[in-house]
DNA sequence: CTTGGTTGTCTAGCGGTGCTAGAATCGAAT
DNA sequence: ATTCGATTCTAGCACCGCTAGACAACCAAG
């Protein structure tokens, strides 16, 4: 059967390679970029390949969202781990979330603007991407304050997070003044 | 000059059917249904007729966006004005700014989330956008703090609203909870 | 080593998209 | 009534996501 098992390695290698690549494109140019024909020719295989490892275009983008939330998630954990008390981690958390928006715009847009295909707050939903919002909760838990639900604080906080990422990406707030905005959103949501 | 004034005003009359058609089929049927064939089906006309009007689709979507953002600042006004005190008056302006996306989806979308070809935060920013944070500014401006800036203060809890908005209606926050996310939000960032 | 059959991949094409060139038609002014 | 400019339409471009069916590569059995 050591045929059957390399045939089976080299198509893991290959739908590696085509989560790769899209996210690559997609960083590159865009996700408007990143067309069945464009990647296959990335790929160096034909379109119908693509449709042998995933549903459709969504379920690539999917699988690049998840590879995300795995990323993000340990992102926060190392900024949050080399933070000492409650407030540094928290600012920690805070600048590694907007760094990793800012940096991976594509990746994220993947997560939580585009239609990926995956369940969110729900029993099914993926291993990482509950992973990452169990990042968020570990170190907001602490400053979530009495008589706070921990989930619903990490909730709001991970809500305004997300409203800073996107509108700052999106050219609808003024840049510059990121930095400032994250401390003040810090400052007022933490309890210390 | 009488023929050339009925023209124009025939003109304007049929623009404005473009943008209530376009705007009437995103909320039916979203934005994905709104292709450059089906909305000339539906104002009987054929394709290049919008393109006599606009420049392209995505400047159908910035007229909605600018439709939105008037009606956003009103609903911000008129909630805001009915209320007695500070701490009502952000209350009311959170609770009708989560409605007001969740009401009318297909336009928050064309003024936040997709590409309607406006300037933000830009000097020639269109009239509406700027009229609608100046609807934010008005009310949230009183419970900034002592030493915030104003400005800077609209600008964090716009994008929290921004983000619980979003988050919520793309299914990535548990349903149920809105009402006391947007409590806790209110509670934490205002200072009465 | 050849054959047969399965597995994998590709070519070609479907119906859809946004957008536009050039033909056709309409209507106002002579 | 005829001309001529403005307006609208038909038809088509290149591209999209996706798939049926032809084809090639490969392994197992004789």
């Amino acid at each position: 059967m050591s045929v059957q098992e390399r045939k089976e390695r080299e198509r893991a290698v290959r739908e590696l390679l085509i989560v790769a690549t899209a996210r690559e494109l997609a960083e590159q140019q865009g996700w408007d970029a990143v067309t069945t024909r464009r990647l296959a020719e990335r790929i160096e295989y034909s379109q119908p390949v693509l449709y042998s490892h995933f549903r459709g275009k969504r379920e690539i983008i999917g699988a690049v969202a998840l590879e995300g939330a795995a990323e993000l998630a340990v992102a926060l954990r190392a900024a949050t781990s080399a933070a000492d008390g409650p407030r540094a981690r928290v600012t920690a958390l805070a600048r590694a979330y907007l760094d990793f928006a800012e940096h991976n715009p594509a990746v994220y847009d993947a997560m939580f603007q585009l239609d990926g295909g995956l369940a969110f707050a729900d029993e099914d939903t993926p291993k990482p991407l509950k992973d990452g919002f169990a990042a968020l909760l570990e170190t907001l838990a602490e400053v979530a304050g009495d008589g706070v639900e921990p989930g619903l604080f990490t909730e709001v906080f991970w809500a305004a997070l997300h409203g800073l990422a996107t509108l700052t990406r999106a050219g609808r707030l003024p840049v510059g003044d990121a930095e400032r905005r994250a401390e003040l959103l810090v400052d007022r949501l933490a309890v210390i």
